[in-house]
DNA sequence: TGCCTTAGTTACTTGGAGGGAACCGGTGAC
DNA sequence: GTCACCGGTTCCCTCCAAGTAACTAAGGCA
């Protein structure tokens, strides 16, 4: 681990600054928009799963088995109320309704691919801080 | 947007297809374990803060403070249980305490500035898109 | 006639994250 | 003596994300 880490982050840090300084405002904040939609419980294992490959209502609630179906509906429209999905319904009887990622929840896959990647990389580093502190603190 | 994103993004969706097949179990996904880090609400600014600079727990709540102190204990808890922070106690009086970024925690930076350059650049967008949904939702 | 399907919606309930405020120990300053 | 300081801890309360279960529409089928 170098002094500066990548370019990358120092500009990030840069923007965090500015940003501390000119918009201490938490709703609007860009960041804590797709924090949010990161951080709740469903959210992000959709993404993953109609990344896929695109997914009707039924499909998903069985890749998900533990999801309910409120949720299921509930998480998928703010998915595509903020465009990371696409819903696309076929009149037919019974009705069918698929699921797509749009290009811009694909986008997505990037940053999240890196989350994932150093989650699985670190993931004994973090295992071992936590044995040592629960062994420290009793 | 091309066919494929990246190799890392299928590189992820083929580790993503293992995973639901040999590991449905939800408590012990490495994903889930910083997700639920990153997806709380002061986690990410806290580490964001301690990347400028390591901070004294005062300078903590200075620099965030809109969040209570009982949660600020509880954050840097977290964090340090989990390797992302050390705590340095400098037996003065009055004690002063100095958190700053392990290396672990330094490495999340990465990946973090990639969520966040995404989120940044990505904003209109996710604008546009509500604003769309919620004029044909009545 | 009644029961099956898909894709939801609605009402009720609960667990846990987070907020607010009071309290604490040790010490130096007034 | 008591006030302030720092870095917490403790208790209590609130609110919301999420779960459960029942209900819906429109048609196919036996």
């Amino acid at each position: 681990m170098t002094a500066s880490i990548s370019g990358e982050v120092d500009a990030m840090l840069d923007g965090f600054r500015r940003a501390i300084g000119i918009e201490p405002d938490f709703d609007n904040c860009p960041i804590r928009g797709v924090l949010d939609r990161i951080g709740d419980k469903w959210s992000t294992l959709m993404v993953l799963t109609l990344a896929l490959r695109p997914h009707r209502f039924g499909e998903l609630k069985r890749a998900i088995p533990d999801i309910s179906q409120r949720m299921l509906t509930q998480t998928l429209r703010d998915l595509q109320r903020d465009g990371y999905v696409a819903r696309k319904v076929f009149p037919t009887t019974p009705p069918a309704v698929e699921y797509r990622l749009t290009d811009l929840g694909r986008s997505l896959m990037v940053p999240l691919a890196g989350l994932v990647d150093w989650a699985v990389k670190t993931r004994g580093e973090v295992e071992a801080a936590r044995a040592a502190f629960d062994r420290e603190n009793v």
